[in-house]
DNA sequence: TAGATTGTTAATCGATTAACAATC
DNA sequence: TAGATTGTTAATCGATTAACAATC
């Protein structure tokens, strides 16, 4: 799974310069260009490609709009993907309105939230009571959800979404949560990323000395 | 340097773990119970040790208190660690007030913006001209960045940075930017995790064919 | 002592890459 | 044709793990 992952990682960067190629009129590419673009081998792109089916001409090399439509299909990306935001403080409310999400086509459909103050069901998108989160998932058929509760709560919120039937959870909260029994989490610590940024910034300065003296 | 990340990574989980046992009046611990905690296997908690020369004793583990002190020295996170937020849109005001720093003893030193009507030099976190970034970065020794600014600047800035003496840049606009000389950047683009993440659900689901019919 | 755990070595595993035959 | 690029195989590389001697 870990292997797959990093795998499709590199198909969303190939499909995003396949993108910018093609509005610079580009209509060939090459594994080398590719490469180059996402800093990877060409034989890594030639190897991801072929392992998913795509593949190219030797000596003309991979059509553009034929490469974006077929990773579009192999990564899911042709319908809208629903999503809801629980936690509405300042976190969950900027992801709510995050421009970046109508681009990839990822429409949030609700928040959620406990403190009867944010609740706002006629809002453009609504905030609701948690309370009525599984009603919700179920009726809208929601699988994928964006955890934004401070950390005391974020265990017992979590078990509450994987219970409501949610499949897939983007975890802001500063807890390891685990993938687990058909449950895909994808954890993002900002704290913990700054944390690891000033950490390899020391490495870098000090030659990596393993920390001895 | 991919490697030394992963590393880091380990080390900090081991810390956040360690601290909650400590908290639970832990003394000592095995490597079989942070494998547990952190999801790796207990040789590898030995190992990352070993490397940075943790030591415990046979038969009776790793002192706790001992293990903390020494990972926060590795960690470097003994010291405040000083940050700015460039882009003062909605992720850059959440993340400015993000109460997930404070914990982790990061704290931001001011915010910078081109729109005049952002601008507050006498807020908490003062608010200042982009104008003012690279004297400011000169003049209180900053090191590390959060980037959110809009796509289409996120280049531009981002050299802005470099050029003023930034040598660690947080990434949260939708751009992949590179690690180059002596310049550590660690991308957070919250679409593209969503992205992979309905990706993942659904090779989950179709028990992983490849996208082939 | 008998039993348990560390620290380390050698083996394994998986991902990446180099190299090259096929072929356009 | 000569040259270039794909697709794939075998080699490499690095990270993880199994195993075990050392020893508390």
């Amino acid at each position: 799974m870990s292997a797959t992952k990093e795998v499709v990682v590199r198909l969303t960067k190939y499909k995003n310069v396949l993108e910018k190629l093609r509005s610079l009129g580009f209509v060939k590419v090459f594994s080398d260009n590719l490469a180059d673009a996402v800093g990877v081998s060409p034989a890594l792109v030639r190897k991801d490609f072929s392992v998913f089916g795509l593949t190219g001409k030797k000596r003309a090399g991979y059509q553009v709009d034929d490469l974006i439509a077929q990773l579009n299909r192999i990564l899911g990306v042709d319908e809208v993907q629903r999503v809801i935001v629980v936690g509405c403080g300042k976190i969950g409310t900027a992801l709510m309105r995050y421009r970046g999400f109508a681009r990839e086509r990822i429409r949030v459909v609700a928040g959620f939230d406990v403190d009867p103050s944010k609740i706002d069901p006629n809002a453009p998108i609504p905030i609701r009571d948690i309370n009525e989160m599984p009603y919700i998932v179920k009726s809208e058929k929601i699988q994928v959800a964006i955890l934004a509760v401070p950390e005391t709560v974020a265990a017992q919120v979590a078990e509450a979404l994987i219970a409501a039937g949610i499949r897939g959870i983007l975890n802001f909260a500063p807890i390891l949560l685990k993938s687990q029994n058909n449950v895909v989490v994808q954890n993002i610590n900002i704290a913990l990323e700054l944390e690891n940024l000033f950490c390899l910034l020391r490495f870098a300065e000090q030659g990596l000395d393993r920390g001895r003296p």
